[in-house]
RNA sequence: CGGGGCGUAGCUCAGCCUGGUAGAGUGCCUGCUUUGGGAGCAGGAAGCCGGAGGUUCGAAUCCUCUCGCCCCGACCA
């Protein structure tokens, strides 16, 4: 892509209304603009990124086993009378009724509208497990939206339910998410530390949240500081095999969040040198809930001795667009965004330091459409404007590689490399430099 | 929902207290100079001063109402 025909409306300046830095640095980085409090629009380059992590999400769901649907943003109200939540949601549902007088709403979430799919065409034993995903915008009236995306009033979700007949089905549905939770992190470039969460009225330890480290999180968290080196994408994971010892391995060592942090417990099961306390953002979660939706809405499937018994379901949620903030979050300097490679919305940023100059041209028109043929994302700065403007644009939406052209390289037959993760360059050759983009 | 604050040019803000018909920086457009970390000079375009009432000869400025947005807290993917 060419920036002198891409809309990427960057500013210098900080917009008063963002706080925190993910907020500032998406504004500033024109990937998003707010259409009203909580609402954003999402442009060019944020949308790049957006979808970056909604592949890697979707793939890692379909791994696991789980298949994609997609339910509407709009339900009719009679599904949460039935579940009783239409009453309990409180005003943080928006409500809408149509022409004809009929209660909608804005689904604030989907386990009501999944059930009723789900019974509506399973009735046997033989039908489950099933884990159906889907990722789709949400909204919340959140009484006080704030942190940009981080925290908006709509916001797209991945939410995935599961079917099972029993408890113990349950749990390794449960599984698979937490193991393809990790996975789905890691590959997002974060380190996620699941927590023990709050359960509700299910009781039990089956829930947990999704925790990434940063200063400006939301809430305080404590663990031990081996999560750090966990590792799980070195391995080959067997879906269909016991997912028992991943989850124990990542469920042994001390992880909570502060509504369920244990002091004393704190401090006998973690030595000293080893506690992390800081804030984190979550940005998943997974909880079993057992029976508490299909018996109010009638999922029931014959069990083999021909009785019929509800599906014990859990949800698992990740906050997808919530994702982009969180990342920046975790990932950025002062100069502005450093995105991990995977969900980056170029793989690299070819900057012409001096656009009228023929030589430097040549170099860089060959280098755009050579990085192209290679399948390269690349975007091109071919402005006619300054190396400082460029460098700090460049810098700013914080592309993993930057590949620097500029007159006084072209005389030596040489460009500068720069990875944007660590500040290093080298000048090598624009050949050497394609081989290194390409690899 | 409790408490606080802010709406003036695309962005950051001054002007408001003490009423007299719109400002700066930056960004944008033109030209010249410049060219390795958000340049310099000159010229130019750009605002229903959030909206509605009111007071006044006259309102960005004072009063009332209203809408929007932000921050702290409680709450939340």
């Amino acid at each position: 892509m060419r920036l002198t025909g891409y809309f990427m409306p960057t500013l210098k300046e900080t917009p008063s209304e963002a706080q925190i830095v993910s907020h500032r640095l998406m504004l500033r980085a024109g990937m998003i603009r707010q259409a009203s409090a909580g609402i954003y629009s999402w442009l060019p380059l944020g949308v790049r990124v957006l979808k970056n992590i909604e592949r890697i999400v979707r793939e890692e769901q379909d791994l696991a086993g789980a298949q994609e649907v997609l339910m509407p943003t709009i339900q009719a109200a009679d599904l949460w009378q039935k579940s009783g939540r239409y009453d309990a949601y409180g005003p943080e549902m928006l409500r809408i009724t149509d022409r004809h007088g009929r209660e909608m709403l804005y689904g604030p979430t989907n386990e009501e509208l999944i059930t009723d799919i789900f019974q509506h065409s399973v009735k046997s034993y033989r039908d489950v497990p099933k884990m159906l995903y889907h990722i789709q915008w949400k909204f919340r009236d959140e009484v006080r939206p704030r942190f940009g995306i981080m925290r908006g009033r709509e916001f797209l979700m991945k939410d995935n339910y599961s079917f099972d007949l029993d408890f113990a089905g349950a749990k390794k549905s449960y599984n698979k998410m937490f193991v393809s939770y990790l996975r789905t992190f890691a590959r997002l470039g974060l380190k996620a530390i699941p927590m023990a969460a709050e359960s509700g009225p299910i009781g039990g330890d089956l829930s947990h949240e999704f925790i990434i480290l940063a200063d400006t999180g939301e809430s305080a968290v404590y663990c031990h500081r081996d999560f750090i080196d966990f590792d799980v994408l070195g391995q080959t994971i067997d879906y269909d095999g016991d997912l028992e010892p991943i989850v124990n391995h990542w469920t042994k060592l001390y992880a909570r969040t502060d509504d369920m942090h244990d002091p004393a417990a704190f401090d006998k099961q973690v030595p000293a040198d080893k506690q992390i306390s800081n804030r984190g953002i979550e940005v998943g979660h997974i909880f079993y809930f057992g029976t508490k939706y299909s018996e109010p809405l009638g999922a029931v499937v014959s069990s083999a001795e021909g009785q019929p018994v509800p599906v014990h379901m859990g949800s698992y949620g990740i906050g997808v667009s919530r994702l982009a903030g969180a990342i920046i979050e975790a990932s950025h300097d002062e100069n502005g965004i450093i995105w991990p490679e995977s969900v980056a919305p170029f793989h690299v940023g070819l900057i012409n330091l001096k656009a009228s100059d023929a030589a430097c041209a040549k170099v860089c028109d060959d280098l755009y459409g050579k990085l192209r043929a290679a399948g390269v994302e690349v975007l091109y700065d071919d402005r006619d404007e300054r190396p400082g403007t460029k460098f700090a644009s460049m810098d700013l939406i914080g592309l993993p590689w930057q590949l620097v052209v500029g007159p006084r390289g072209v005389d030596k037959g040489v460009v500068e490399l720069k990875r944007r993760r660590s500040g290093e360059r080298e000048e090598i050759s624009a050949d050497a430099a394609m081989a290194r983009l390409t690899a």
